[in-house]
DNA sequence: GTGAAAGCGCTAACAC
DNA sequence: GTGTTAGCGCTTTCAC
């Protein structure tokens, strides 16, 4: 078998008790001590089995991420964020990667992560009542990005501002006709982006005294694919809007796609500003809405080493600002207008 | 304290091997026994310690998987597929995410993984002789994705045969002149995708009766800048090529950034293929060599299972087939060649 | 400052 | 088919 804390204590002279203390740093050890032990350790390449430590302590040093698609450009930037800070503290990071609707049922019903953890760091963005009474029942400080949700730690960007930015960007543009593609806003899902991008929207075009018309104002789902069906319902429309605002990046990519299928340029034809600033908005162009995932992944993941490591401090709802960054999908309306009439 | 098994026991009557039998599924328990015990914990909401039950038979039933980077497109996929399988089968997925030069070093300096896991998923490509020795050290079963290493099993796919068919693709459509953008081949790395995939590059052109021209060969380090950069170093030759293999998607994505910036268009000026299929490739319209990622990450999770339960099954290397995906950014070469003159 | 000993909550022999 | 019991390898009191 492996070398136990036994071998150590033998080989260093000492009680396991002592190697135990040693080794992990608490007080009350003879300087010389402590550094026979450590020397023994050494000697036997010791490492201290991290189940038995669990069983004796009660504490996991572990914390369980849960994320509906690692490979979506936003949870692997925060997830990444995430480790980086949980394991610089000493924990294990177990990833549950949901992926399929399927998988997400299973997980909220079976909850393979009870036991395991010490504190759970929800990604999976629209969680509905149940699925979060799920893992309040787990008894340990839960922590989500994105959204908001009583008696959890989070972590979010100015929604309603950065969608403000984007939409008044395009209006100093001199755009008139705006159109919106937002995410589904499903409710009781807690996830209040799709919703709030849409409040800036709309906050941007009163503030400029451009009516708001609904016409203009299609839902997608956060993919490619859905900002490219979205786009192709506006274009078909009687006035079709000479600027679109899509919630997310990956929406206007799609949208760039529909752009081009239909012969058109973005940032001369049409504009387009998007939401997240994604990798590869900038090869594509876009303008778009930054946000620090990453960084919020490292906040998160603060919060929770917090919420263990102090008496309760009630959990708190950060939220941290955007960047608008200008490129080139974005540019004056096309100087002789569409359709020279306006709604009214 | 949260309920346990004595608790179970005393509920459904039954001693603690009882209880453990039963909800392990093992044999020789009385059918109606095992359904007491069933109940009994269901009332109480049991879960058993997995902690304790690693302690109890030295199994942790979990493994790690260590990755460069989660952000990147490839290891993103490779995880999920992995993850599904390992999860199915009742297995923690521990993620160590190196990040950058520091930690990596710092991973396999403290081995933080050690004693933790049943097997270990390595997903780090450029592996050192160094690394591969701290990974053997932990005497457990391990398996890459991408390159060969003795001992451990492995999953790639045809890199020679998937580089060869895309600049074959490119010499049919008439290119004589083609641009290969590498991967760093860093020795002792045993990542051999670089130098595989190049081969694969210079087979086809000897097929072709195309000599090779070491001037249209530059390298990169498989990120989009790399590609960029590489690529305006071939427009400014002096007979710059009319079509470039990059080893990776998002080389290839640097390489169509370039172009822009040069004023060229991608399947007219110059044709581009790239590698991977990466989510991007086809809003970018850009041909590549398609490679099943998510599989490769399957394959490799089921291996290791393999590794785990048989005793010691030679670990085996399987290689899986890529496909031509042909789209917009490759043609035929423009008419009027760039430069009417011939190497020879 | 150090050691002895009692658990932590299970699994796995072994006995019945 | 079921129960008893001895660990698994630590942490944590509590003596000294």
């Amino acid at each position: 078998m492996a070398t136990s804390i036994e071998d150590v204590a033998r080989r260093a002279g000492v009680s396991i008790a002592t190697v135990s203390r040693s080794l992990r740093g608490l007080p009350d050890v003879a300087p010389g001590t402590r550094e026979r032990v450590f020397v023994a350790a050494r000697e036997l390449d010791y490492v201290a089995s991290p189940y038995a430590a669990r069983l004796a302590s009660g504490r996991t040093d572990a914390v369980g991420v849960v994320v509906p698609h690692v490979t979506r450009w936003f949870f692997a930037q925060a997830i990444s964020g995430a480790e980086r800070v949980l394991r610089e503290a000493g924990y294990d990071l177990l990833l549950y990667n949901l992926g399929n609707g399927a998988g997400r049922e299973r997980f909220f019903d079976r909850m393979p992560i009870r036991r395991r953890v010490d504190c759970v760091l929800v990604l999976c963005l629209p969680l509905t009542d149940a699925e979060i009474d799920s893992i309040r029942a787990m008894h340990v400080p839960a922590a989500v990005i994105g959204a908001t949700v009583p008696g959890f730690a989070s972590v979010r960007i100015d929604d309603v501002g950065g969608g403000e930015a984007a939409v008044a960007h395009l209006l100093e543009l001199g755009h008139r006709r705006v159109g919106l593609i937002s995410g589904a806003p499903d409710e009781p899902m807690h996830f209040t982006a799709p919703g709030e991008r849409r409040r800036g929207y709309r906050q941007a075009l009163r503030s400029a005294g451009v009516p708001v018309d609904p016409a203009l104002e299609v839902s997608g789902d956060f993919t490619m694919d859905s900002g490219r069906v979205a786009m192709e319902r506006l274009l078909a429309l009687d006035e079709p809007p000479t600027a679109v605002f899509a919630e997310s990046d990956e929406m206007a990519f799609g949208v760039l796609r529909a752009l081009r299928a239909a012969g058109l340029t973005a940032g001369r034809d049409v504009s387009v500003a998007g939401f997240d600033d994604h990798d590869m908005a900038e090869l594509l162009d876009l303008t778009t809405v930054a946000q620090p995932v990453p960084e919020q992944g490292e906040l998160v993941a603060r919060a929770l080493l917090t919420a263990l490591t102090r008496k309760a401090p009630p959990p708190r709802a950060e939220t941290i600002p955007t960047r608008l960054v200008v490129r080139g999908s974005t540019g004056p309306p096309p100087a002789p207008a569409p359709r020279p009439g306006r709604t009214r």
